[in-house]
DNA sequence: TATGCGATGATATACTGTAACACGTCAAGG
DNA sequence: CCTTGACGTGTTACAGTATATCATCGCATA
C-alpha cells in the first residue's frame, strides 16, 4: 500500500498545478517523459499525437475534444473531430493523458511511464485539474466495494473543490 | 466517520442490486421515500418528474437521457429534450436520482432522504448500478487533496467491475 | 383582478463522440 | 523488385448528449 506522506520532492511535484512555477520546465519535463515511455515501449509519438499531447501540456487544465481539435485545424492538421479523438486515444490508451470524465475533457498526464491511477482535484475557480496519489482511495473504495461482493477493475476518482491558491485568494 | 461494516438490514438493502429480489417492494419503498421527502421539502413531484422516477426504478440500470424521453414520449409527455433533462436534472438536485458520469447516464436514488454521497459500482457484465456507503472513500480522498492543499466540495466516485451474480456465472 | 413564480411546451442549436471508407507510407517476406 | 499487410491519417456522415431561449399556462397570493 503506497502512502499518502510521500517524499518531499514528489509531493512538491504533484502539487504544482496549484501553485506557480517554471511552467515551461514542467511541461518540458512531462514531454520528455513521454517520449521517453514511447521509446522504451516502441510507441509512435507521431506529429498530431506529439502536438496534441504539447497543447495539453500548454496549461494544468483539462480541454474539450473540439478545443483541441481547433488548435490542430488551425495548424494544418485535420479538421474532423477523428483526427483528435484517435490522438487522444492514444495517449490516453498510453498513459500519457487522461480522460476527465466530469468536465467531458482530456488533460495531459503529469507523470507518464509511473504507473498511477490518480483521483482528479479540479478547481471549480481556475479550472485547473491536478493528479492526487489515489492508492488509500482506492483501497477503501476496494474494501467498499467489497462488502457488497464487488470487484473493482477500473474506477474513476474526481473530486470538484477549490486549490489553495483559490481559496487563499477568497 | 461512518463505518462500512453497517447493520446487516441496511446491508441487505444497499447490495439488492446485485441480487435477485422483490423489486415491486425495492422499487415501491423507494418510491415511497421519495414522495415522502417531497412532502417533507415541499418540492413538487409533478408527472413528469415523477413517472421519470418511476422509470429510472424499473430497473437498477443507469438509463440515458434519450432511453427516458423514449419512453415519456410514448406515454403522452413532451418529445423535447429539455422535458426530460429538466425532470431528470429536478430529480438530481434534489437527492432523488444519481447522475453515473461515466455512463452519461441516471439511476435513481435508492436511498433518498438519507444524507448520503455514494460511490457508484457498475456491472460490466448485467449494467447494474449499486450504491455503495462511501464515506470512507471520501474520508481518504479529502486526506489526499489536504496534503496538496485542496478542499473538496464534491466528488463522483465511480467503480467498473463485476458484481456478485456476474462473477459467479463466469 | 393583477402580479409573479414555477412548470411545461416547443424550436433551434451546441457540444461530444463514433462508424466507415479511402488513401498513403513503410517494413517484412516472397 | 514487388506484394502484402499493418498502421496512421484524411474525410464524410451521422449518432448521442445537452442547453439556450422564448412562449404559454396555472396557480398562489397581494
Amino acid at each position: 500500500m503506497t502512502d499518502i506522506a510521500r517524499p518531499t520532492g514528489e509531493d512538491d511535484a504533484a502539487s504544482r498545478a496549484f501553485a506557480p512555477h517554471d511552467h515551461a520546465a514542467c511541461s518540458g519535463d512531462a514531454l520528455a517523459a513521454a517520449e521517453a515511455v514511447a521509446a522504451e515501449r516502441g510507441l509512435r509519438l507521431t506529429p498530431v499525437r506529439r502536438r496534441t499531447l504539447e497543447i495539453l501540456l500548454e496549461s494544468h487544465r483539462a480541454l474539450g475534444a473540439y478545443e483541441v481539435l481547433e488548435r490542430l485545424a488551425a495548424e494544418g492538421f485535420g479538421r474532423q473531430p477523428p483526427v483528435v479523438y484517435r490522438a487522444l486515444d492514444f495517449l490516453v490508451d498510453n498513459g500519457l493523458a487522461h480522460r476527465v470524465r466530469r468536465l467531458n475533457a482530456f488533460a495531459a498526464c503529469m507523470h507518464p511511464g509511473e504507473e498511477h491511477q490518480p483521483a482528479f482535484l479540479i478547481c471549480r475557480s481556475c479550472k485547473a485539474v491536478a493528479e492526487a496519489p489515489a492508492a488509500r482511495v482506492r483501497a477503501a473504495l476496494e474494501a467498499a466495494a467489497a462488502e457488497m461482493g464487488f470487484v473493482v477493475e477500473r474506477a474513476s476518482l474526481e473530486a470538484q473543490g477549490l486549490c489553495p491558491c483559490c481559496r487563499e485568494a477568497a
